[in-house]
DNA sequence: CTTGACTCTCCAGTGCACTGGATGCTTTAC
DNA sequence: GTAAAGCATCCAGTGCACTGGAGAGTCAAG
């Protein structure tokens, strides 16, 4: 299969496939005589699993690791889970962030309503955000 | 004031300091003779607001707008609160699609207690992450 | 007067994940 | 046979926000 059908069906543009290849994530696809990359179908799960893994949060360079666990013969799965396990908690920790961030946005967004432009002071930049400080 | 003490006072580095000027973030600061920057006392609040406007979530780009509106004389209000209820709907979006992310690593967490090593098939990566394709 | 701390500029690199463009060979369709 | 589509490599750039280092000038203390 070449690179373009690959691509198709996996929903990734062929210049991120060549650079997956290039980053490890994939093996180093066979070459045609023409020198034309020949995919086996695998490529296209894999692809996905890379899409779905990335979707999750994890890095290329994670994904990389899991890929390279299981073209050694291993199976990858104790190291799967200690990512993933990290990956939740790196979420719940953004998510906390992200709220707090909200939290006070809201609050600034809010409090506008009730100033006009004549209240702000001539020093400073913007005492909406900087009276948060 | 000189670069190191601002530096100081604001608790950002010397180089950063440079940099915002660079960018536009800080106006260009006066010289010594020496060629040395020479700053009013009143970019360390200038820095405060430009570290607080990036903790609620605004870019460097949009932080030089902000204060480009207050170095020609308009006080920036309307587009901050523009900017505002922006970033606070993207951190609502955001926080929405890490829930998703965390759930979805919650489960697979939450599953692999039930799998052992050897129920890993032969075929594609880790099946743990690729059957959530 | 020397030493060390401070500052200057300029260039380049980091990290992450791509993306674009130039240039040229190969394959496919008509 | 020719034109278009597909593929190849290589280099370089994107975006964001810095960060590091080289090489050189300046300032304060002893």
């Amino acid at each position: 299969m070449r690179i373009g059908e690959v691509a198709e069906r996996a929903g990734v543009p062929i210049k991120t496939i060549r650079y997956y290849e290039e980053i490890g994530v994939l093996a180093s696809a066979r070459r045609l005589p023409s020198g034309y990359r020949d995919f086996e179908p695998e490529v296209v799960e894999r692809l996905r699993f890379v899409r779905a893994s990335q979707a999750l949060g994890l890095t290329l360079g994670e994904i990389r690791e899991i890929v390279a666990y299981r073209d050694h013969g291993d199976a990858p799965c104790a190291y799967v889970l200690e990512l993933l396990r990290h990956r939740r908690d790196q979420c719940a920790a953004r998510i906390a962030e992200l709220r707090l961030a909200e939290q006070a946005l809201d609050a600034l967004v809010e409090r506008s309503a009730h100033l006009r432009p004549e209240d702000c002071p001539a020093t400073g930049v913007c005492h909406l955000i900087s009276r948060e400080a």
